[in-house]
DNA sequence: CTTGACTATCCTCCAGGGGGAGGCCATATG
DNA sequence: CATATGGCCTCCCCCTGGAGGATAGTCAAG
């Protein structure tokens, strides 16, 4: 009969451990002293022991080590686990490869973030801007009328709003755009506004902090990233205005969020 | 001003995680009300929590992205991130591999554990035995003479006790066999047995619960599993007797450990 | 005025032990 | 005989990053 140290000594595990396992009762001592209270093991655990530790080693938790000593079926145990540790493996490769490209990054201006954007009822309208600047004569018009054929209308709750560019590439003037907002249920359109279903979606998320006129820089920004990390556009990319001249004095306030819809 | 379930929704932050990074101090709201306690954010700050997230979504913790924000390196504390996150992925792929082994065996007999045996102090004799079965006889035989030439000699605490088998083969008969003993101290030897420290070593290691007849499958299985799991053998294996003759009387009681030094 | 939706603080819980306090037990030494 | 040391016991707090719940106060709409 060894006493907990000398078995800690021989079975590589610490006496806290030892003395854990057997709370958790996974690993319970031959016997113990009635007066003393002291753990006596037996040589022979030492297999049990190994047992232990060798799942351990592999990153089972102590409920999965008591339902497999309890007669679950190991295989299906370690298959799970397998998977899980695949799964891991592929978030550690998405974060080494964000973080490689944040490293190569000189500025580090941006931080994207991925987000997930649940299904909402929106409507659209689509328009040509002689440009870009006119956006935010046009928005306004475009939800008045909207409210004139449905009088009573409500927005999503949170808001929720964002234009995109329908060019293929990046124009001054004759911007092709088409607007979307959020709002709480489908209401009636005619020629320039339709209401739709927008599917949820998941996004790369950056936000651009200073004039619009830097605002490519973002977009850039976004593409590149999504492309050094594995990431695929699933659409265009969504701008959210969120502090501008409505709000904010000093153009150096303002505040856009692009949304890169992907997968 | 946002109250927080606003903000949570705009920032995709839940309100228990907002309130903890205040208390965190990483995250905090533009103001609090006096009156009613409640927090108060601004739309400016989605830029700040968007921050907060990509870095968690990185994977770093509370206290490295409080000491980014007070202005630590942000290049060094990535690159070790990643150099935990790459060391990681080493032992996930590892854990991936053994697992794989694992379910392509049928018995699932053996449970291999890695450990670190230190260094110590041993003395070790040589022989050849006519029999495997021999080695019982002939290993008290050296630790009387081993004490007759160092009266008082002390074993190490825990002891610890193997053999090696130097034919490159499996033999039955004529075994040419070294066996070491940890002492406490260097000895004096003679021509059969000699003092020497024996450096610390990693090893896998499994236990064998049966009769030695069929010691042959632990050796076989450890090796195998070395070579399939990227292991490489840096020595011969050694096996320790745990329990034998000596306390057991049933043969399939008899536990045998075979450690493999690896690297 | 009431009601329901928010918000606040405070507490517990998760995993796998690590660290330490305070007390009992056994052996070895002066 | 007295004590010093070391091993053992139990109990409690600590770590992470919040999640979940209890209870009480607040806000806005009908």
């Amino acid at each position: 009969m060894l006493k907990i140290g000398e078995f800690s000594k021989l079975s590589h595990l610490t006496v806290k451990a030892l003395r854990f396992y057997e709370k958790k009762g996974i690993l319970l001592p031959a016997s113990t002293d009635k007066w003393t209270g002291y753990r006596l093991y037996e040589t022979a655990q030492l297999e049990a022991a190994a047992s232990v530790k060798a799942y351990r080693q592999l990153g089972l938790s102590i409920k999965e080590i008591r339902t497999i000593q309890a007669g679950a079926d190991v295989r299906k145990i370690l298959t799970e686990k397998a998977n899980v540790l695949t799964e891991e493996k592929r978030m550690i490769d998405s974060r080494l490869s964000i973080i490689h490209h944040m490293l190569e990054d000189r500025e580090m201006r941006y931080q994207v973030t991925e987000k997930t954007i649940s299904e909402m009822i929106v409507y659209s309208s689509e328009t040509v801007l002689a440009q870009h600047m006119d956006i935010m004569r046009w928005i306004p018009s475009v939800g008045e009328e909207c409210l004139r054929l449905n009088p009573g209308m409500k927005c999503a709750d949170p808001p929720y709003e964002f234009c995109e560019f329908l060019d293929g590439e990046y124009r001054e003037t004759d911007v092709k755009i088409r607007h979307s907002e959020a709002v709480a249920a489908v209401g009636k359109g005619n020629d320039q506004i339709r209401f739709r279903r927008l599917p949820a979606a998941k996004v790369l998320s950056a936000f651009h902090k200073d004039s619009y006129d830097s605002i490519g820089e973002a977009y850039a920004f976004l593409m590149r990233y999504a492309e050094q990390n594995g990431f695929h556009a699933a659409g265009l990319a969504r701008e959210c205005y969120i502090d501008g001249i409505w709000n904010k004095e000093s153009e150096e306030d303002w505040l856009t969020e692009i949304q890169l819809p992907i997968e």
